[in-house]
DNA sequence: CGGAAGATCCACT
DNA sequence: GTGGATCTTCCGA
Protein backbone atom coordinates (compact mmCIF):
# COMPACT_ATOMS: atom_id res chain seq x y z
CA UNK A 1 0.00 0.00 0.00
CA UNK A 2 1.48 3.10 -0.99
CA UNK A 3 2.04 5.66 1.57
CA UNK A 4 0.26 8.97 1.73
CA UNK A 5 0.68 12.35 3.08
CA UNK A 6 -2.04 14.27 4.10
CA UNK A 7 -2.95 17.47 2.78
CA UNK A 8 -2.05 20.18 5.38
CA UNK A 9 -4.96 21.73 8.33
CA UNK A 10 -3.83 25.40 6.46
CA UNK A 11 -4.52 24.00 2.55
CA UNK A 12 -8.09 24.09 3.64
CA UNK A 13 -7.83 27.50 5.78
CA UNK A 14 -8.00 29.72 2.92
CA UNK A 15 -11.13 30.98 0.86
CA UNK A 16 -13.14 28.23 -0.39
CA UNK A 17 -13.09 29.85 -4.17
CA UNK A 18 -9.13 29.03 -3.90
CA UNK A 19 -9.06 25.71 -1.83
CA UNK A 20 -11.50 24.39 -4.75
CA UNK A 21 -9.78 24.09 -7.98
CA UNK A 22 -6.57 23.40 -5.73
CA UNK A 23 -7.76 20.37 -4.79
CA UNK A 24 -7.83 18.95 -8.33
CA UNK A 25 -5.48 16.29 -8.86
CA UNK A 26 -5.41 15.57 -5.16
CA UNK A 27 -6.47 12.26 -3.68
CA UNK A 28 -9.14 11.16 -1.17
CA UNK A 29 -8.18 8.30 0.70
CA UNK A 30 -11.18 6.18 2.27
CA UNK A 31 -9.92 3.71 5.00
CA UNK A 32 -11.99 0.57 5.65
CA UNK A 33 -10.41 -1.40 8.06
CA UNK A 34 -7.03 -2.72 5.86
CA UNK A 35 -8.28 -1.38 2.72
CA UNK A 36 -7.83 1.87 0.68
CA UNK A 37 -10.39 3.11 -1.88
CA UNK A 38 -8.66 6.24 -3.32
CA UNK A 39 -10.33 8.75 -5.91
CA UNK A 40 -8.42 11.71 -7.52
CA UNK A 41 -10.83 14.31 -7.58
CA UNK A 42 -10.97 15.60 -10.89
CA UNK A 43 -14.45 18.36 -10.36
CA UNK A 44 -15.31 20.69 -7.25
CA UNK A 45 -17.50 22.94 -6.34
CA UNK A 46 -17.03 26.09 -4.05
CA UNK A 47 -19.93 27.41 -1.78
CA UNK A 48 -19.20 30.97 0.11
CA UNK A 49 -20.75 30.69 3.37
CA UNK A 50 -23.11 33.91 4.53
CA UNK A 51 -22.62 35.60 0.99
CA UNK A 52 -23.80 32.71 -0.94
CA UNK A 53 -27.26 31.94 -1.43
CA UNK A 54 -26.24 28.41 -3.08
CA UNK A 55 -24.83 27.65 0.75
CA UNK A 56 -26.18 26.17 3.38
CA UNK A 57 -24.58 28.74 5.31
CA UNK A 58 -26.75 31.69 3.08
CA UNK A 59 -27.38 34.39 5.54
CA UNK A 60 -25.46 33.44 8.39
CA UNK A 61 -27.84 30.61 8.68
CA UNK A 62 -26.62 28.56 12.08
CA UNK A 63 -28.85 25.07 12.73
CA UNK A 64 -28.00 21.64 13.37
CA UNK A 65 -26.75 20.63 10.51
CA UNK A 66 -25.04 23.19 9.38
CA UNK A 67 -22.88 23.49 13.33
CA UNK A 68 -19.54 21.44 11.04
CA UNK A 69 -19.99 24.15 8.32
CA UNK A 70 -18.76 26.88 10.72
CA UNK A 71 -16.09 25.17 12.62
CA UNK A 72 -12.46 25.62 11.19
CA UNK A 73 -11.49 24.46 7.83
CA UNK A 74 -10.39 20.87 7.69
CA UNK A 75 -13.12 18.81 8.50
CA UNK A 76 -15.48 16.87 6.55
CA UNK A 77 -19.14 18.09 6.42
CA UNK A 78 -21.66 15.72 5.34
CA UNK A 79 -25.53 16.28 4.46
CA UNK A 80 -27.98 13.58 3.02
CA UNK A 81 -30.37 14.92 0.20
CA UNK A 82 -33.60 14.16 -1.95
CA UNK A 83 -34.36 11.19 0.30
CA UNK A 84 -31.07 9.10 -1.11
CA UNK A 85 -27.77 10.79 -1.48
CA UNK A 86 -25.14 11.99 0.95
CA UNK A 87 -22.85 14.61 -0.44
CA UNK A 88 -19.12 15.52 0.90
CA UNK A 89 -17.80 18.89 1.49
CA UNK A 90 -14.29 20.16 3.06
CA UNK A 91 -14.96 22.73 5.10
CA UNK A 92 -12.58 25.64 4.33
CA UNK A 93 -11.65 29.15 5.85
CA UNK A 94 -11.28 30.09 9.49
CA UNK A 95 -13.89 29.38 12.21
CA UNK A 96 -17.45 31.03 11.26
CA UNK A 97 -16.65 31.16 7.82
CA UNK A 98 -19.30 29.09 6.76
CA UNK A 99 -17.94 28.56 3.03
CA UNK A 100 -16.97 24.67 2.49
CA UNK A 101 -15.83 22.77 -1.14
CA UNK A 102 -18.16 20.12 -2.71
CA UNK A 103 -16.02 17.10 -3.77
CA UNK A 104 -18.42 16.57 -7.12
CA UNK A 105 -16.16 13.66 -9.17
CA UNK A 106 -13.12 11.27 -9.01
CA UNK A 107 -11.58 9.32 -10.90
CA UNK A 108 -10.45 5.66 -9.19
CA UNK A 109 -6.93 5.04 -8.14
CA UNK A 110 -7.72 2.04 -5.76
CA UNK A 111 -10.13 -0.04 -4.95
CA UNK A 112 -12.11 0.25 -8.12
CA UNK A 113 -13.65 -3.44 -7.58
CA UNK A 114 -14.87 -2.58 -4.28
CA UNK A 115 -16.28 0.68 -5.46
CA UNK A 116 -18.32 -0.96 -8.27
CA UNK A 117 -20.00 -3.36 -5.87
CA UNK A 118 -20.65 -0.64 -3.30
CA UNK A 119 -22.33 1.39 -6.62
CA UNK A 120 -24.63 -1.74 -7.23
CA UNK A 121 -23.05 -2.12 -10.80
CA UNK A 122 -22.53 -5.76 -12.49
CA UNK A 123 -20.19 -4.96 -15.11
CA UNK A 124 -17.43 -3.13 -15.95
CA UNK A 125 -18.46 0.23 -15.10
CA UNK A 126 -17.25 3.12 -17.62
CA UNK A 127 -15.66 6.59 -16.85
CA UNK A 128 -17.76 8.01 -14.59
CA UNK A 129 -19.74 5.71 -13.65
CA UNK A 130 -18.03 4.57 -10.42
CA UNK A 131 -17.71 8.22 -8.63
CA UNK A 132 -18.94 10.93 -11.66
CA UNK A 133 -21.36 12.57 -8.90
CA UNK A 134 -21.44 13.83 -5.66
CA UNK A 135 -24.24 11.32 -4.63
CA UNK A 136 -22.02 8.37 -6.27
CA UNK A 137 -19.47 9.39 -5.01
CA UNK A 138 -20.29 9.12 -1.61
CA UNK A 139 -21.74 6.06 -2.33
CA UNK A 140 -18.60 4.36 -4.04
CA UNK A 141 -16.75 5.58 -1.05
CA UNK A 142 -19.08 4.66 1.74
CA UNK A 143 -19.16 8.06 2.67
CA UNK A 144 -22.85 8.92 5.18
CA UNK A 145 -23.47 11.27 8.35
CA UNK A 146 -21.24 9.31 10.23
CA UNK A 147 -18.11 10.90 8.73
CA UNK A 148 -19.54 14.23 9.38
CA UNK A 149 -17.14 16.75 10.88
CA UNK A 150 -14.03 13.77 10.60
CA UNK A 151 -10.84 15.50 10.44
CA UNK A 152 -9.32 15.64 7.38
CA UNK A 153 -5.66 14.60 8.06
CA UNK A 154 -6.32 11.21 9.84
CA UNK A 155 -8.71 8.71 10.20
CA UNK A 156 -11.41 7.19 8.07
CA UNK A 157 -11.19 9.61 5.57
CA UNK A 158 -8.25 11.17 4.26
CA UNK A 159 -7.09 14.19 1.68
CA UNK A 160 -3.93 13.07 0.24
CA UNK A 161 -0.92 14.61 -1.91
CA UNK A 162 -1.71 13.84 -5.43
CA UNK A 163 -1.19 14.63 -9.50
CA UNK A 164 -2.74 18.23 -9.73
CA UNK A 165 -2.70 19.36 -13.53
CA UNK A 166 -1.57 22.84 -14.65
CA UNK A 167 -3.68 25.90 -14.09
CA UNK A 168 -4.72 26.13 -17.80
CA UNK A 169 -6.01 22.39 -17.96
CA UNK A 170 -8.55 23.50 -15.28
CA UNK A 171 -12.10 24.37 -16.84
CA UNK A 172 -14.32 26.89 -14.78
CA UNK A 173 -18.53 26.51 -15.08
CA UNK A 174 -21.42 27.47 -13.24
CA UNK A 175 -22.78 25.33 -10.38
CA UNK A 176 -24.88 22.81 -10.84
CA UNK A 177 -28.02 22.25 -9.55
CA UNK A 178 -28.57 25.79 -7.61
CA UNK A 179 -31.03 27.55 -10.30
CA UNK A 180 -32.55 29.08 -6.99
CA UNK A 181 -29.69 31.16 -6.17
CA UNK A 182 -30.56 34.59 -7.91
CA UNK A 183 -27.08 35.87 -8.72
CA UNK A 184 -25.23 33.21 -7.12
CA UNK A 185 -26.43 30.88 -9.64
CA UNK A 186 -23.92 32.90 -12.61
CA UNK A 187 -20.82 32.21 -10.04
CA UNK A 188 -18.11 30.52 -11.62
CA UNK A 189 -17.11 28.49 -8.82
CA UNK A 190 -17.61 24.94 -10.63
CA UNK A 191 -13.89 23.69 -11.49
CA UNK A 192 -13.52 20.36 -13.34
CA UNK A 193 -9.72 18.85 -14.91
CA UNK A 194 -10.51 19.87 -18.47
CA UNK A 195 -11.41 16.74 -21.13
CA UNK A 196 -11.40 14.42 -17.60
CA UNK A 197 -13.91 11.76 -18.82
CA UNK A 198 -14.76 11.10 -14.68
CA UNK A 199 -16.47 14.45 -14.46
CA UNK A 200 -20.42 14.74 -13.88
CA UNK A 201 -22.59 16.06 -15.96
CA UNK A 202 -23.48 18.39 -17.42
CA UNK A 203 -19.63 18.69 -18.98
CA UNK A 204 -17.79 21.74 -18.51
C1' DC B 1 -47.25 20.22 13.41
C1' DG B 2 -47.76 20.28 8.34
C1' DG B 3 -45.83 21.22 3.98
C1' DA B 4 -42.43 22.05 0.72
C1' DA B 5 -37.93 21.86 -1.23
C1' DG B 6 -33.72 19.89 -2.04
C1' DA B 7 -25.59 21.16 -3.90
C1' DT B 8 -29.13 13.85 -7.31
C1' DC B 9 -29.63 9.74 -9.93
C1' DC B 10 -31.85 6.57 -12.92
C1' DA B 11 -35.16 4.70 -16.09
C1' DC B 12 -37.96 5.64 -19.69
C1' DT B 13 -39.70 7.87 -24.05
C1' DG C 1 -35.87 15.73 -22.01
C1' DT C 2 -38.98 14.43 -18.25
C1' DG C 3 -40.60 12.56 -14.03
C1' DG C 4 -40.38 9.52 -9.96
C1' DA C 5 -38.00 7.85 -5.87
C1' DT C 6 -37.42 8.93 -1.04
C1' DC C 7 -36.83 11.39 3.57
C1' DT C 8 -34.38 14.86 6.26
C1' DT C 9 -34.35 19.51 7.39
C1' DC C 10 -36.27 23.83 7.97
C1' DC C 11 -39.74 27.37 8.42
C1' DG C 12 -44.13 29.31 9.13
C1' DA C 13 -48.50 29.05 11.61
Amino acid sequence: MAQHRSLPRSFFQRPAGEVAPDLLGHHLVRRLGRRSLILRIVETEAYLGASDRASHAWNDRRTQRTSVLFRRGGVAYVYFVYGMHYMLNVVTGGADDGSAVLIRAGEPVAGSEEMRVRRGLERAPRAGDLAGGPGKLCRALAIDSELNGAPLDSGPLILAEGSPPAPHEVAVGPRVGVAYAGAAADWLLRFAEEGNPHVSRPRL
